[in-house]
DNA sequence: AGCAATTAGATTGCGCACGATCTATTTTTG
DNA sequence: CAAAAATAGATCGTGCGCAATCTAATTGCT
């Protein structure tokens, strides 16, 4: 266990709050390239997901994103809503929603492509840094979800 | 400008994904720690900035956080209802709204202290690598914020 | 077969985020 | 000094996130 210092409860040591800011910051230069496409950041993301691989269930596409249900449930009805998916019961086993493109689904693809450059040259870090910071960041994730709930909780 | 190629899109490219969901990640890992508190992860870092400095208004408060009145206001409300702060206009200015810690807001520092290295090894980051994780996205979110506004919008 | 446990998704409620708008108070300016 | 502009915060509406609960369908067990 680390020594505890009182500067340890200083806004500017903490990491997290460097992620929370940086998260918020890169989902709103995200938001005018997003808006003409009618699409908010979460929706963009689910989209991503759904170009890759067609025909996910609801489950398959929260695993992806680790979201649950009660978050993808109404952003899918938003993105049905828009003419870009349609959801439909499987005949396999009724429990499951199953995700498809539709065409215009599809189609916005090609308006999504130059995104990513765009947002690469705003975050004006060099490929080296980017990748390592990406890097870190799912090392991150993985190390925090794959703890056995909670060591010093 | 980048040459587009057509993994641009795939998920795990993204530094924005790989961003998103670490944040998500550790606000979460932060909630059981915070919830005997009776915080959530907004709330923590707001007390977080007026554990460093009593006093400040709401305006000053959002320049730290990035957040502005239409996020502040409801949030500063439910730590106002909780008895940790308090909230009062400015004499000298009556537009502005000073927060002021109370004494029970001044005593859950204590009880948070011992929270940030808990947090830490749940990470798993050595420090070398954590600290250029920090700079890394303090970087990041410093460069967008400076972009003038959209270079390829 | 029949019932319990599991699973997938939907629903509800609360707390952010954030754009847009509104009110009240200063500050600036002609 | 009076009107206009700027500023601080509050309010409202929409869309996440996520816990908790609910329903319906499937699987497992005996």
């Amino acid at each position: 266990m680390q020594n505890t210092s009182p500067n340890d409860l200083l806004l500017d040591q903490q990491l997290c709050f460097a992620l929370y800011a940086a998260s918020r910051t890169v989902t709103a230069a995200y938001r005018p390239l997003l808006e003409p496409l009618g699409l908010t950041y979460p929706q963009y993301v689910a989209m991503l997901v759904l170009w890759e691989r067609d025909g996910l269930t609801v489950r398959e596409l929260g695993e992806r994103l680790l979201l649950d249900s009660g978050t993808l449930t109404p952003l899918l009805k938003r993105l049905e809503h828009a003419g870009l998916i349609v959801r439909a019961r499987r005949q396999s086993d009724e429990r499951e929603v199953e995700i498809g493109l539709t065409r215009s689904g599809r189609a916005l693809r090609a308006r999504a492509e130059k995104i990513p450059a765009c947002l690469l040259q705003q975050c004006g870090l060099n490929p080296v840094v980017l990748v390592r910071l990406r890097g870190g960041l799912n090392t991150l994730t993985e190390n925090i979800l794959s703890n056995p709930q909670g060591v010093c909780a």
